[in-house]
DNA sequence: TTTTGGTATATTGTCGACAATCTACAAGCA
DNA sequence: TGCTTGTAGATTGTCGACAATATACCAAAA
């Protein structure tokens, strides 16, 4: 039956896909900061292909966000402003309580003790203000609630939107790692109201969380960076 | 002045946005039927250039959502199940509750008297029950309502939502032509809780506005299509 | 008749080449 | 010195060609 996914895989991954899928882990992972111009020839010889793959991929980054494409001038890695953050974190708000409403009406006892997994592990690295592993946790853990809600086009939606907060995200945990232990116990709450079906509560604290965190930002930006 | 417009233009326009926003446009249309294969040698013939810009615009229509890839087989035009058109629709009344609530609190008066000419519009056609009449104004009606919510984010999710939900949602107006002139009543009462700014009461309209439109739908695929 | 196997054709995936455009820098002029 | 202009190099935009794969069709065997 493995040969199956085997099969699968290969079916669906073509070389685009690939540098796609590779573009995106280093952006996300910080690796492409945001402003990076990204020249075609360059990774295309760095993945051992040629560049219509590598622009096929930006075209599809575009689309979804990570990237800008100026005609002529090449394609960015995209700055996401203050302000832009700012409407970016209002929508993901909007959706993370949906997230919630539909979580806490459907979730099944798998979903929910993985999730409750996540908290577990997240309670252990909190109490070190371990912002490396904590940020994958974090990320891990509104994931599955978000898979809990059943609906696709939600899952989507999500998703895009967390991705192009990654983009300014990351900076924020970094800096106020003190945040951690709060964060970690609004988590336990939104875990407990979903896992009881109150959908009112867990829309209203997964809302809450997501305002939380958009003013976390705030406070980091206006901080000078760590040192290093 | 003019002729910034046209350097713009240029500097912007590269063939693939252009072959993307052709597709996109008989995609929407309802010229290319969901399910439709459509071919790169074909589609570049026709309007006249490489494959090349074909392929980028497929990936970029790709992760917007209105087509479907399927490696070595060829890229079709999206077909939007029942199941998942429901999903949708959860997903659009959220943003456009969000929307209701945004432009209540911050539309301008300019962008107020566009929106109310377009439902000026729409009440004249509506007595003549022309349903491809009245698609596009009820288009531009979400749209504009849409742009006063000042949210960049939140405009840019709903279009690409609306844009999923055309796949199947041009079928409901033409079997259901009766609904127009709700559908008119509805947009009245929207407009006139934006205009008094009543934010909860906008919000409130417009989301249950698209839950009716999902029943609208359901009923209409319930039904066989009208005779040609 | 149905199924299997093989071949021809059509279509997609990938590549390298060339043209168009931009950028950086140096030479010339005020 | 400071500005403009022109040239060289680098990068992107577009194209046509070839390889890899899938599809359609036909023949032969069960």
């Amino acid at each position: 039956m493995a040969a199956v996914r085997t099969i699968e895989l290969l079916q669906q991954t073509s070389l685009t896909t690939l540098v796609q899928r590779d573009i995106e882990r280093r952006i996300l992972s910080g690796d492409l900061a945001p402003g990076s111009k990204l020249v075609e020839a360059d990774i295309a010889a760095a993945l051992g292909v040629s560049r219509a793959p590598v622009r096929e991929a930006f075209r599809a980054l575009g689309q979804a966000g990570l990237l800008r494409t100026e005609k002529n001038r090449g394609v960015f890695v995209r700055q996401v402003s203050l302000e832009e953050a700012n409407e970016i974190y209002e929508v993901r708000a909007a959706l993370e309580g949906m997230i919630g409403r539909l979580a806490a009406r459907r979730i099944r006892p798998e979903q929910l003790e993985k999730i409750r997994a996540v908290v577990k592990k997240m309670h252990v690295v909190s109490r070190s203000l371990d912002a490396a592993a904590y940020f994958p946790l974090n990320v891990e853990f509104h994931e599955l609630l978000a898979q809990a809600s059943g609906n696709r086009a939600l899952i989507a939606n999500y998703r895009r939107v967390v991705n192009e907060l990654d983009l300014c995200r990351r900076e924020t945990l970094a800096r106020n790692a003190e945040n951690i232990p709060l964060s970690t116990r609004d988590h336990e709450a939104i875990v407990n109201a979903v896992a009881k079906g109150d959908e009112k509560l867990a829309e209203r604290l997964l809302h809450e969380h997501v305002i939380e965190s958009r003013e976390r930002l705030h406070r980091a930006l206006a901080k000078p960076a760590r040192a290093a």
